[in-house]
DNA sequence: AAAGTTTTTGAATGTCCGCTCAAAATATCA
DNA sequence: TGATATTTTGAGCGGACATTCAAAAACTTT
């Protein structure tokens, strides 16, 4: 049997991030076939269609999320350490050249109306996100309050996520970040970053 | 010289609505036409493009968010209880039927990469938002205060637009939001809605 | 009612789309 | 090396797309 002359995840993610970039519906597969280096027959034959090769992207991309999420709390000297450089992360991202939001948020806005199903599965990958804020806060705090201060992560990290598009000044949000989640430790934007 | 026999105001607004929550690729000429009722000559006609159509329809919705903005928080006893009108607003959009977002939030995301004048002209537009509750809460704040507060406000709009996928339970947004923001009115989604 | 002007129509155009498939290339096994 | 199995190719398919434009319709003015 002939062996596959390409990389799959390496492919994978090259499609990952095209998709990122451009959204579900911009992306040709000519763009596709361009960017992963394999022709569109091949890309047919290795990921079935557009749509199952996208949700692979997106668990790749949620995989990746969710990883390092767990990672890093488990290995920050405490919860509150640990999300605040999450959060760090987040805004430090904001500055880069192509910003591109995150591709989950961006999924379920795109395809909410044009293809339920996928906005949906964009949808689970971030409730699992905030279970792993909340599983990882449980150890420090009453579910009751670990589940709010969950919910307050993921809205800060939306607001970021939406206002990287308006401002090039990571200070400003930064300072809105830390009034808006009180319970941040004090040095939060203010020492090294990631 | 012949009459226009359409409403170019209710024309502009099926036409807002639909990109609205189909997005701007997505949303083909044939759509428009039959969402509109006039054919795609005459669409063409009046508007000129596809994406002048798209931006007379971002100047029809920023201008409606604007107007209603200002005319909450001047109508308002206080500034504060006009802004927590205005997110009860936000968050109880959340449960209609066929939520989708913000259309100057979704337009940023969905063209950041393929069309970036288009995405910064919907950029443009949320700044004039944030710049309308500054301009409201200057008058009651100083100004540094009221900058950021009126960033918080933003960034909790932003996250209320986009949680709003996740969850359907308007109660658990009022309780993050509250904390998020504690400057709120105490009655904040206990209350009356709108 | 006739002439003049603008609007409305909708078929036609060329391009790009996702996707298929027979043929060619390549790898493995006997 | 030859037989077999798998992958890779890329031209080609039908359809949907944004846009155009000559002709028809509708309205205003004379």
């Amino acid at each position: 049997m002939a062996k596959k002359l390409f990389d799959r995840r390496a492919v994978l993610e090259q499609a990952m991030n095209l998709f990122w970039q451009a959204g579900y519906g911009a992306c040709s597969i000519q763009q596709l076939s361009r960017a992963t280096g394999l022709q569109a027959g091949s890309l047919y034959h290795e990921f079935g269609s557009k749509e199952m090769l996208f949700r692979e992207a997106i668990e790749c991309y949620a995989l990746v999320s969710q990883q390092r999420i767990e990672e890093t709390l488990s290995s920050a000297d405490n919860v509150v350490e640990g999300i605040a450089r999450l959060l760090n992360l987040v805004i430090s991202q904001t500055k880069a050249g192509e910003y591109c939001s995150c591709f989950l948020i961006k999924t379920q806005l795109e395809l909410s109306s044009l293809d339920p199903e996928l906005s949906a599965l964009a949808t689970e990958k971030l409730q699992l996100n905030e279970a792993a804020y909340r599983k990882g806060l449980e150890q420090a705090f009453p579910p009751e309050e670990a589940s709010l201060m969950a919910k307050q992560v993921m809205m800060a990290v939306f607001a970021i996520r939406v206002y990287g598009y308006q401002s090039n000044s990571q200070d400003v949000m930064f300072e809105t970040v830390r009034s808006m989640i009180p319970w941040l430790p004090d040095n939060f934007g203010k020492a090294q970053s990631s």
